[in-house]
DNA sequence: GCCGTTTTCGGCCCGACTGTTTTCAGTCG
């Protein structure tokens, strides 16, 4: 049992236990225990070994004996107790908007709802407005809200959302008396998936502004219409969320809705700890005086913290980590200046070698890297060793038309079987200059074997990254059921980078592993996989994952010069070879 | 249920918006 379902199976509690009316604290605890087996880079089933599952920021002696029990047994009598008790099903019904515990238990407990489908036809059958503190707008409101949830598909990725942010802030920042605006919440902080969409902006006039925004014409419905808040839902189920101050307040508005909700509540119980009260006006003092901010780095300085980038503020010791000084340096995109990962018509790229260089190079790359499919991967038109040897004779026919200005290197994406073996022979890889290998079919094989598949690809001597490591897909598709230790190790053992992919679809890497990966002194590599040229301007979303974790420059391949690269490359198969 | 440069017991963040309550509870971020 994994983090990631050990998480899932505490959060489910705390949910139970808030519709049981448990008291919030304790609910507070098991989510945050919750939250934190998901950020934390190594698997509980380690430190259980280890005897150090309390290390873990949020686990103490209750939740540690529960994971222990979930770890050796599979269960967990508690959980099972509390499933007598409320019935699961009820769960479902928190999703709905608007809709939380304490509702939830109301129509449980008073009108004997335990599903989605009982509270609609109540609802529809104008039954709940019988319930105490529900009236006919609740009613509606609750039927509008299952309409929503069905509509929608769940969170949507940041690679969709962030083009829609963008256009809206645009819009945002030209409307009359806004004077200044920014997206927020965890498009801000580079989420790989994102549930709603937050915008901020200073006015003067905050009711012009708001009415504009409700009635823009993409908007579907109103959820919300105050003076300091609104929202609104679009015809694709986004929920878009404009918060509203005066300039002066604008610096704290923009770090409160960045969050996250875990990093804000740190920020506060630090305020209080110095004698203030935070919130999204600004700090008070203990007499009353209020402190506003127009900007948010002034906001942290008063605070005694250096500016934290957005995409740290989850709450993993970002806070502590800047009372001492220490935030790394997190890389930027400006820093890559070498895709390493790139497809061609010569398998199921969009365009020709030449094509693929000439837009490299507008991007300022300095390095490329063609790395097809091989034919084992008969739908992308892969290729062997006869047409990697026609391939190389063009890559240096355009090496030569492109002079120095950009390097050309020929690899191939190298495909691990089912088996365990590599697509090309490893006197075919020996030509390449460089050799991705990647795992794309038989993802769903047992931990133990598909382990191996990839710690013989690691171990082979011609291999330089591994692609996409876990072979996950968002939104759904979960990685493969990988040990990690063993990977990390063997990679950190035999100098091998592990690619952090940037397609919005893949981001894998992930923010977790990645970090643990750096911790380890293991080399990144952050590429496109770019099918087609649109698909190199992808890279920031890669880097986004990266500065996620932590990690600066020097820790990714692809920030080196064209020389370094071919040092490395070389290095490495010495080493290897 | 967790945690400790106020504490091993007694705390554990803050405000806007909505609907229904005639003064506030629930939800959300």
């Amino acid at each position: 049992m994994n983090n990631q379902q050990l998480a899932e199976i505490f959060e489910r509690i705390a949910n139970l236990l808030e519709i049981n009316g448990e008291v919030v604290y304790k609910t507070l605890a098991y989510r945050r225990a919750a939250e934190s087996l998901r950020a934390y880079p190594r698997e509980a089933e380690e430190l259980y070994r280890e005897g150090k599952l309390t290390e873990i920021p949020g686990v103490g002696k209750a939740i540690a004996e529960k994971i222990e029990e979930l770890l050796t047994t599979g269960k967990l009598g508690f959980l099972e107790r509390l499933e007598q008790e409320v019935p699961p099903t009820l769960l479902e019904l928190l999703e709905i908007p608007d809709v939380g515990p304490k509702k939830v238990a109301l129509f449980w407990k008073q009108a004997g709802i335990t599903s989605l489908m009982d509270l609609e036809s109540a609802a529809r059958d104008g039954h709940l407005r019988r319930l105490p503190g529900i009236g006919e707008k609740s009613e509606q409101r609750i039927l509008a809200g299952i309409e929503a949830l069905r509509r929608r598909s769940k969170r949507m990725l940041l690679g969709t959302v962030r083009p829609i942010g963008l256009r809206w802030l645009n819009w945002l920042r030209g409307l009359p008396g806004v004077r200044e605006a920014e997206l927020a919440g965890s498009l801000r902080r580079w989420k790989p998936t994102i549930g709603d969409l937050d915008l901020v902006a200073a006015a003067d006039d905050p009711v012009a502004v708001m009415e504009a925004f409700v009635h823009h014409d993409e908007v579907v419905r109103v959820l919300a219409h105050g003076e300091n808040k609104s929202s609104i839902e679009l015809s694709n189920g986004l929920n878009i969320q404009l918060w509203i101050q005066p300039q002066a307040k604008f610096g704290s508005l923009l770090q409160f809705v960045t969050g996250s909700k875990d990093h804000n509540v740190r920020l506060r119980e630090l305020a209080q700890r110095k004698g203030f009260s935070l919130s999204e006006h600004g700090l008070t003092t203990p007499d009353g005086k209020e402190l506003f901010f127009a900007n948010e780095s002034d906001l942290y300085q008063a605070l005694d913290l250096e500016w934290i980038p957005p995409e740290l503020r989850e709450d993993r010791g970002e806070i502590q980590a800047a009372l001492e000084h220490r935030l790394p340096d997190l890389i930027s995109p400006a820093d890559l200046i070498a895709e390493l990962h790139s497809h061609t018509t010569w398998s199921d790229g969009a365009l020709s070698i030449h094509e693929m260089a000439r837009a490299a190079k507008a991007r300022g790359l300095k390095v490329l890297a063609i790395t097809d499919h091989t034919h084992s991967l008969g739908i992308a038109n892969g290729l062997d060793a006869d047409r990697l040897r026609q391939q190389r004779k063009e890559i240096d026919a355009v090496q030569a038309m492109l002079g120095e200005e950009l390097t050309l290197l020929q690899g191939a994406e190298v495909e691990i079987k089912a088996d365990g073996s590599l697509d090309l022979a490893d006197d075919v890889l020996a030509e390449l200059d460089i050799v991705i290998a990647s795992l794309h079919v038989s993802l769903r094989q047992p931990r133990e074997e598909i382990t191996a598949r990839l710690l013989r690809a690691i171990r082979n001597p011609h291999v330089d990254i591994i692609g996409h490591p876990s072979g996950r897909l968002l939104p759904n598709r979960e990685g493969a059921d990988l040990d990690w230790e063993a990977i990390l190790t063997a990679a950190r053992e035999e100098n091998v980078a592990l690619e952090i992919n940037a397609n919005p679809s893949r981001l894998d890497l992930d923010e977790v592993h990645a970090r643990r990966a750096v911790e380890l002194g293991i080399l990144l590599s952050i590429n496109t996989d770019a099918h087609s040229p649109a698909d190199l301007e992808l890279a920031e979303y890669g880097v986004s994952v990266a500065r996620r974790a932590w990690v600066s420059a020097a820790q990714v391949l692809n920030t080196r010069s064209p020389a370094e690269i071919r040092r490395w490359l070389a290095e490495h198969r010495h080493k290897s070879g």
